[in-house]
DNA sequence: CGTATATGCGACGATCCGTAGCGTTACAAG
DNA sequence: CTTGTAACGCTACGGATCGTCGCATATACG
């Protein structure tokens, strides 16, 4: 349960964007709602690999695939930066906050404002799933 | 000031590790200090691409290149981790802050002990700085 | 000036990614 | 049952990135 997803193309990226927005699809959803026109073949294999690298899985209906997400986008999202943390502050979360604020990414107030906004989203959510 | 640095590879990753942990230093010196045992001739061609990929420039001592980090390495993984957020997240950090501590990587006790960490760092910097 | 040494350049094989053609299968209608 | 059609997987190809070097070249030093 801890393994690291490999990382993704622009397009790879853009599919997995509309599987998190829009529930299950199909490959003829995700490929209408895309932004460049591409062939179904293109969708389907990129779907395919998308499954294969762990991001996706699917469920058979009739004779269409539908494909789920196989996490959360903001448990993805939070993989990602413990990768980034450990490969360049050996796991020193303080180190990239602190690089955030002196690059003026973020100010301490946003930080303290996120903490509770975290807090609270916890708390709200901690009630309904334990 | 505002550049998109490239992502690197595993051994590009080492070497760069090398040149922030160690000073200035030269292909010899990375060399020797490299897990794996590698050609100078490798040593080298990474070394320049890193300075193509704007993470790395040099000067010249003698005959002997001396490489420095252009940019510190808490900067570099808070850029990062800002694409992170700007991929998956559509920008919102409180988003990817709530799923890692959902994920368990960190608790609201830690993350508040950070702002004022940070809000500390800030600090002593800013009169040095500025 | 000749030799050792550090450099740049080019290259080759492995992967990854975007993109797509094509053969196959399964279900529905004639 | 035969056939048309829709959805699927498989294979592939060209471009880009990366790890890894060999080699021709430039240059400080004795």
């Amino acid at each position: 349960m801890d393994d690291r997803l490999p990382e993704l193309g622009d397009l790879e990226h853009e599919v997995m964007q509309l599987v998190w927005a829009h529930g299950p699809v199909t490959a003829e959803v995700v490929r209408e709602r895309l932004s460049r026109r591409l062939k179904e073949s293109t969708v389907r294999t990129v779907l395919r690999r998308l499954e294969e690298k762990g991001y996706a899985h699917h469920t058979v209906d009739g004779r269409t695939y539908v494909y789920h997400a196989a996490e959360p986008r903001a448990r993805v999202a939070a993989k990602a930066v413990q990768r980034i943390v450990d490969w360049f502050c050996n796991g020193s979360m303080e180190e990239v906050l602190v690089g955030m604020v002196d690059n003026a990414m973020l100010d301490q107030q946003q930080l303290r404002t996120l903490a509770d906004q975290v807090a609270k989203a916890k708390k709200a959510r901690g009630v309904k799933k334990e």
